[in-house]
DNA sequence: TATGCAATCGCAAACCTTTGCAATAACTGG
DNA sequence: CCAGTTATTGCAAAGGTTTGCGATTGCATA
């Protein structure tokens, strides 16, 4: 049995019902490289089977991520999602400038976590942690603009 | 002269124009009580001005989020705002389920932060940062109803 | 104080995501 | 294999947020 069965039985053992739709979204999904966005799924999933609705897809990954056979990740306010991988489980790094989305071990969040159950019995959800910021190449690129434009003090334009 | 007036300067020394929209807003949101809703501020600036226009709210917030007037919090998809207040810097902890904000000192984050620096030279962005999770009371409530309904294994529905 | 330029505004439309609803189809039991 | 139940779908519309654009207005300069 493939992995891609298995999850699909799971779906099925937890009562959900599985339609074409559910199964080319998942096709897709593992088919992809790492996280992608709605519109790269539906882009594809539309090519398969054009009558297919945005709102199915969406729907569709809401769900699988509810059921943890995706994980969601918001790159710059977009949602994309990836095949869960059991075992090699990782969080995210999403940079603010290139919007690129750098993985992260659970390994460097284990503490973290420990601290705010302590202390706040906040329990935090690391299914679906992203940490912001600016990732080592777009800090490097700004140094070196910041080197040149030294002096020049224009305010950002608006659009 | 007050700390309004400190932060009107500031924006005009970056070169931006201090228009009545934009004194509105800062006043609204200086005036509230912690972070408030995108349509709250708005209702309260169109109390006092209703010739303004929502767009010129979001733009407005984004402003001040960029210079750092205000931190921006999402809490369940919607943006909030409150006025950043220096030296009482905090982040937030967001629950999945109440969708209550709870403070967070950034205290409990240095270390985080200097590990991602450290290993990745990734830079967290420490200015907006938000942890979703389960709160204290959610987790009490959680528990209890899990007491009781013990076996029932319903499946989810959908809207 | 009058003039000019660019930043900002209001408006309308777009974008991403969610939701209500009636029609459809997957599963269950007979 | 058929009928009934109910989860799921497509569609259309709404919700929250962003954006393009022409008109307006703040501010600097003279």
């Amino acid at each position: 049995m493939t992995r891609q069965e298995q999850l699909l039985q799971q779906l099925q053992s937890l009562g959900y019902r599985l339609t074409p739709q559910r199964l080319l979204v998942l096709a897709i999904v593992a088919g992809g490289d790492g996280h992608m966005g709605v519109d790269e799924i539906y882009r594809q999933a539309r090519a398969a089977y054009p009558y297919l609705d945005l709102a199915t897809v969406y729907r569709t990954l809401r769900l699988f991520k509810q059921v943890g056979v995706v994980t969601e990740v918001d790159i710059d306010h977009r949602l994309h999602y990836e095949l869960t991988a059991p075992g090699e489980k990782h969080h995210h790094m999403v940079c603010r400038a290139c919007h690129r989305a750098l993985n992260l071990s659970p390994h460097y969040l284990e503490e973290f976590r420990d601290t705010l159950i302590r202390e706040f019995a906040f329990e935090p959800d690391i299914e679906h942690f992203t940490v912001s910021g600016h990732c080592r190449y777009c800090r490097e690129m700004a140094a070196a603009v910041n080197d040149n434009a030294a002096a020049a003090g224009e305010p950002a334009n608006d659009a």
